[in-house]
Parts: C-alpha cells; structure tokens; sequence
DNA sequence: CATGAATGAGGTTTCATTCAT
DNA sequence: TATGAATGAAACCTCATTCAT
C-alpha cells in the first residue's frame, strides 16, 4: 500500500478515536512512521485529508447501500437490504462509520457539497414507502427512527453492550425497523 | 445575572455551534464582553467551563427526567412522561442538549466520572420495562432504539424538517416509542 | 512609543536592510524584545505589517510632496518645492524610502490598489509643465529622468558616492531637473 | 537545448517576474518539466542559479556595452553607443535586466564579489566625459541621472507607459542624457 | 540522468494561560 | 474584579536538499 494511503488509513483511526481538531498533523506522520513535512507531498493540507476521507467513505456506504437497493425487487426487500448493508458496512468499518458520524456532528453545514450523502439513500427509501402505502409513520419521524436506531445499534455493538453475532444483530434490526415503520410484517 | 454565569451561557452557544476545540477563550470573553484575562477570575481553566456545563446540563436533564418518572403512577405513565420530559428539555434548552450530544461525542470516555447521566435513565427505565414484562424487543436494542430516534427528532426538530408543533412531537413521538417497544398501545 | 509602533518601526528597519522575505517574524520580535506571539497581539499577519507599513510610509511622502506643490506659487516653484521635499523625505526616513523602493519592485500590481502613490503626484506635475508649455520633453521620458534620478541620488547618497550636505545635493538635483525637463532656468 | 540551459532559462523568468524567494526550486521544476531531483544534477544548490544567472547576464551585458564602446571613435559616439547598446540589451532581455536590477536590490552587498559589473563601465564613461572636459554636471550626480533614466526608460517601456519604437526611444533617450551630461549637442 | 518520496530545519500562526497594573 | 500585553508551547505548513531506485 502506498504512503497516501497509509496517510489516510492512519488518519481515518485517529480522527475518529480523538476527533478532528484533536488529532494533529504529527500524530498522523508518526503513525504512518514518517515525517510532518511528508504529508504534505501527498496532501495539500490537513483539511484536503479530512474531506477526502469523508467523501471517499460517505461514498462508499452510499455505493454500497444504493447496490443493495438495485438489487432488491420488493419495497420489504428493498428496505431490508439497506438496513442491512448500512450496518454491515459500518461493522466492517468502524472507523469509517464514526468518522461520518463525527464529521456530521462538527462540519454540518459543509456537508451539503457532497453528492453522495447515505443519508439521502435513507430519506428516498422512506419516501418510496410511503407512497406505495407502507408507512404507518409519519415520514419525518420514520427517519428520526431509522437514522437514530443505525447509529446507536453500531454504537452499542461497538461497545459491548449489545451482544451476539453481528450478523444476526443485522437481520433482527433490520425486521425490526421494518415492523416499526410499517407496523408488522409484510413480507 | 453574574459574569460567572454570563461565561456559561456564551460558552454554552459557542461550544454548541461551534464545537469545543473550535471556540476560544477570547470568543466566549469577547461574547461576553470582556477580556480573556477576566475569564481566568471566575474559572481556572477553559476545560473546567466545559466540565461544568456538563455537569449542570446533563444533572439538569438527569433531575427533570427523573422528577416525571417519580411522579408517574404506572409503566407506561413513566415511560411517556421519561420520554416528553426528556424531549421537552432537549427544546427548551437546544444549545444545552447538542452541547451534550457533542460532549458525549468527543469525551466518550471520561463522561464515566460523572454521577448524573440521562442515558442511565433511559437504561433503567428500559430494564424495569422488561422486568414488568412489557418489553417486546431485546432490552439493549430497544435502548438503541430509544436513544437514538429522541436525539434524531430533536436533531431533525431544530434543522426544520420536522414540522408542527413541540407539544405534539413530544407526544407523538413518546407514544410511538411505546407501541415499538411494547408492541402497541396498553395504556 | 506603544509596542505596535515598536514593531513597526524594528520591521521596516529590517525590511529596508535585508527584504521581506528574508525577514522573520522572529528578527521583528527580537528587534522588539518580545516573543513571535505576542506580534500577533497587534497585528493580524506579517503580511499585514508589510502593507501597513507601505500605506502610512507612501502617505506620509505623498503628504508630504503635495503640501510643498500646494504651497509653491509658479510652476518652477511647485517643481523645485516637489523635487526637494522628495528628497528631504528620503534622506530624513532613509529606512521608509528604501522600503518603499523594495515594496514597489516586489509587488508591482498590487500598488495601484493603495490611494496615495507620490509617482502619482511626479507624474502629475509633469504633466502640468507639459500643458503649460514648460516641457521640452516627451513627458513620458521625462517622467523616467525625474523619478530614476531622484532615487539613484538617493542611493549614491546612502552609498556615499555624493558627497557634500543634503541641503545642497537637493537643491543642486533640483535645478538640475528643472533645466533637463524645460531646457533652462526660466525662474 | 540542453536540461541544463532550460533551467536557467526557466529560473530566469520566475525569478525576475515574481523574486528569488518567492521562486521555489519545484516552480523551476516544473517551468522546465522535470522534478525537483533532477535540478540537483545540474546545479549544486538555488543559490549556484542565482548566481550563475546573474554572472552570465551580468557578464553579457558588460561586454555588450564594452565592445560598443571600444568600437567608437570619439566621445560622444562612445556614449550614445553604450547607452544606445544597454538599452538594446535591456530590450532584447528583459527577464535578464529585470533580473539584474532585483539581484542588486536584495544582494547589494554581496556583488562585489564579480568581476564584471556594468555599472562600472557606465562610471568610468562618465569619468572620462569629466577629464576630456566634456561634463557639465558633477560626475557622481551625473551617474546618478544616467543609471536611474537607464532603469526607468526600461521600466516604463515595459510597463507600457512608454510609446514608439524601441530603436527610436534607444536613439531619443541617448540623445538626451548626452545632452542633459554635457550641456548640449557637440556632435 | 531522472524520479519521487522523504527529511529536517525553520517559517507563520494560534491559543490557553499568566501577570503587572 | 478586570485589563491587556505577553509568554511559550505547539499547531500547520514550506521548502531546499538528499537519496534509494
């Protein structure tokens, strides 16, 4: 693997164990085993590392989501297999996923230049429920629900709260949500 | 109102816009309107402001939320009253909840030291819950879902997606936490 | 003298001596007796001190040139009065006058962004010999001859090249000039 | 042309359109389509360009000056041949003479060190004009006069203040000093 | 000859904190 | 109590130079 991609990898587990702002440039180079002034051949800046990581990994839960979508011919289906690949995607990369997280909390308004927003995925999957007559919850809350409940699940897997298998942690959240937003099973 | 407590609320709606490495002690002196030396009479560090605004709102948030559960008779009472009360601060005091939220984010683990968190709560609402036997999820899946979706409806409240009036999305919100979590309405 | 005009005063000094570039925002500090931060307490950037410096030192000449031409009555009058406080001020602020030389040579462009430039007050005063018929050069040439002279005797005269009184060396370089650009004394 | 000469070449133009330091070993680079190492096979250090770069064109332009004047016949050819070929060599190079001058501003102390330095032929013409009885101006503020017109004609021609030909503002310009340093046509 | 990654010294800037007044 | 100047450590960044390939 390439020193840039070192570079990113490093400052992906950095950022999100410490926070942006409290990871420095040095931390980065020491853990990549190089020099401060190295980082700047492959980066023009601290920032250009921020955002890259950002696009590069909100694109990929994006692409991975949007796949998983595609594929499904069902709006259960459907629904079913974007909880699951969003979550699978955030267990198979954890710092990738509270990097995001992160990213949303200090950078909010930034966040809108970016094309390809999971959160958008999420807010037309929900859309598409209700106007084939799924949704049994108002569509605002139904996101507030599903978003929420993504995040907290990983978060407490993360931290041992929540136990078992991952993948049966998927596909229980996943019907999970689906009863909740649609008010039982339609499958 | 004193200058001490002046400090606290200027920093409040910094740290919370903002984020905390990102606000300075000469922005919270400059908006409160004097100099940054004045800022070391009242506080011996700029890590003890944010300490004690967590302190305070998070034992503010702890106290409310307990007082409702206290007074209410029966499971569901408790539950809803947890809920709306927990809601209700969360819009009455917006900086004070997405400061704590952000806090939550940066300080994971040192939030340990402090004896009044909201989220014990929560767990222990949802375990007593389980203990009645209304519990129809998993008890840590449904604190996923508990936690998460309150901090998303307050999130999505203050961004104007989320239309209509707080009374009613407390009360909406709370009872479709309920029907999630029990499986409908008992009351 | 407050600390702010300290620095600007030790700034231009160093300026003038060895160029912008190859001064540091240290050498000011020490100049000063005080550390690189504490700078910044009074200025925004270096790059601010350098454009400051370049205002108020251009100011002052061009002040001063057009009082002495406002004064003066005829038009050998107003040119003698013009040549000869240009040179006063040249040699009384010999560090201002080097520094605006400096400033001139490395940022060409950016000059005509700032209001008083002295070339402006030359190159007007020719123009007004021409239209009055004093002129019996090519305005344009002339312009050349005034301005390059006025500096190299300035430099010759730091050198020590020209030797005898600065009283004198004005008032020779002033005559000098006015029989070059209208072919005699017609005083 | 070899890599070599590209370099100076290149180095050459950055150099007199934006400064020494302000022209980085990389901007030279890539002017010349290489990368930085390689810059490192040709020459020793930036400093061994900058100096090499004004001993050539140093070193050029005093011959060029030299031989036009050993070519003349008497006084006044030899003068209005050396201004007239210094101009023309300022106007065929201007990156060169344009060089030259900031060199001498940011440098001043450390020219010495060179053997041919223009300046030096323009002194010992002028100190001729003054033992053959020619001078009706004092020779140092006679110096004064022709180095700075030098300078400026350049400056204002390639500004675009000055208009015509540039063999016409040659002829114009010799024609004036002469008669500016000796009082009149004695052609 | 050339590349391109890396170094390391040093530059500008930021900022929590101290202190004389 | 408050000011405001100053400190000093540490942050981000630049760049001439070196070196393995």
């Amino acid at each position: 693997m390439g020193t840039r991609d070192l570079i990113l990898e490093e400052a992906l587990k950095l950022f999100s164990e410490r926070g942006i702002k409290e990871t420095t440039v040095r931390d980065i180079a020491r853990a990549v085993g190089i020099t401060e002034g190295a980082i700047y051949r492959h980066f023009e800046s601290k920032d250009q590392i921020v955002y890259e990581l950002f696009e590069t990994h909100s694109g990929a839960l994006y692409d991975r989501v949007k796949k998983a979508i595609e594929k499904a011919k069902d709006p259960k289906d459907k629904f079913i297999s974007a909880v699951e690949s969003f979550l699978d995607f955030a267990f198979k990369n954890p710092d990738a996923f509270r990097y995001l997280n992160l990213f949303h909390y200090l950078r909010g308004k930034e966040v809108r230049k970016f094309p390809k927003i999971p959160f958008q995925l999420l807010k037309a999957l929900v859309e598409e429920l209700r106007e084939e007559g799924f949704l049994k919850v108002e569509p605002e809350l139904a996101l507030a629900v599903l978003t929420g409940t993504l995040e907290r699940v990983f978060l407490y897997k993360e931290m041992g709260m929540l136990k078992g298998r991952k993948k049966e942690l998927r596909t229980k959240t996943a019907q999970l949500l689906w009863n909740i937003l649609t008010g039982g099973d339609h499958g």
